[in-house]
DNA sequence: GGGATTGTTGACCGATCGGTCAAGTCTGCG
DNA sequence: CGCAGACTTGACCGATCGGTCAACAATCCC
């Protein structure tokens, strides 16, 4: 696929992301083989290798930038919203609202954060999105509002309930995203306690 | 491997099982072939299949099998103590114990979950341990120690703390144990809110 | 028109993998 | 000893997969 790409090709390329996306979640990534992809798509073979150098190249593209849009999701809700609290809470409901629209990703993410050749890639993803969700952190535990522990731990374990709230209730059962976001935020916020 | 298995043969069985469980942790499950283990430890492709009837019954039984020792190993953790609470939290500590000595199970899980064809027994494992996290809750909030919601939920955002807790600290990062049982504990009882 | 560049085809290749099997070895036991 | 059945061997098979390539079509621009 070397040097430039036309209009036409730009497009060629986000229709072989777009046919791999729902073919690896449908199926995986390894069982779906690239002959699979342009059989679905109805092309050559050749087609494939003339947009990506390898399938794996499709992946990790694919992993890089459904990431860059989560992250500008994210962003997008937050807006400049003062209260790190309400930042976070913000930022946990565009996630669970974005996975809802991007289901077919889910499955990708996980197969990939399973996969020595793709874990880096996640990794990346993740320690950026630990990092701003630490910042927030901060900023709270600084005015008080959050306790004063370890930021980075606190940013996992939102992670952790996030994620597996999001498999649980919004890809296993397609839950609705309020429903879901007000018991991820209740649990971050005050955790199985009750009473104070 | 039909019928009768001597002492030989169960050993070599479980042979088997650990020398594949290690290349499975090392490079995954569709990188690790069946000559690769075999050849790993110096017998003949046949052996493998004298003992399993596949690659994939060799890993769900791996799965099966290293769910129900965790598992053990929570009720031993647990005993009879009759807060439900500190069940909860003794429940947890067992978890993070299990998975620092058993890190080689971590990748393989992950794997698993994320495949079409195992994903079945993971989500069995899971409902497993979510029903006995949910029996501790509910215990709780009959008690008026823990917040009166949906224990399901609850259940789920406990599990998804301590498993991004366990993949960060302990498999990636080896720290010790009582640390990141501290942190998770603490989150899972009081969240992020500062005071009460 | 005509040449350069982009885009497309699909047969083909080498490698690998899960699984089979006919043949042979070891072990316990009557 | 001798036999039955547990166990082992490793060459072999069919299938599949990622990737290549020579030939060809479409498009752009002078």
């Amino acid at each position: 696929m070397r040097s430039k790409l036309t209009q036409r090709g730009k497009d060629r390329r986000e229709q072989l992301i777009a046919c791999a996306a729902r073919l690896f979640a449908e199926r995986g990534y390894h069982p779906t083989s690239v002959s699979d992809i342009v059989e679905d798509l109805g092309v050559g073979k050749g087609v494939f290798y003339w947009y990506f150098s390898s399938k794996e190249e499709l992946l990790t593209e694919l992993l890089k930038s459904s990431n860059h849009d989560l992250r500008v999701r994210q962003q997008l809700a937050i807006g400049e919203e003062p209260d790190p609290v309400r930042r976070i809470e913000l930022g946990i409901r565009a996630s669970l609202t974005w996975f809802q629209e991007h289901r077919d990703y889910f499955a990708i993410i996980a197969f990939a954060a399973a996969d020595e050749t793709f874990a880096p890639v996640l990794q990346r993803n993740r320690e950026i999105a630990i990092a701003d969700t630490i910042r927030h952190l901060k900023d709270g535990i600084v005015e008080g509002r959050i306790t004063d522990q370890d930021p980075e731990g606190l940013a996992h374990a939102i992670h952790g309930v996030v994620s597996e709230l999001t498999r649980h209730y919004i890809i296993e059962r397609g839950e609705p995203v309020d429903r879901v976001a007000d018991l991820a935020v209740a649990f971050c916020l005050d955790g199985l306690t009750n009473g104070r």
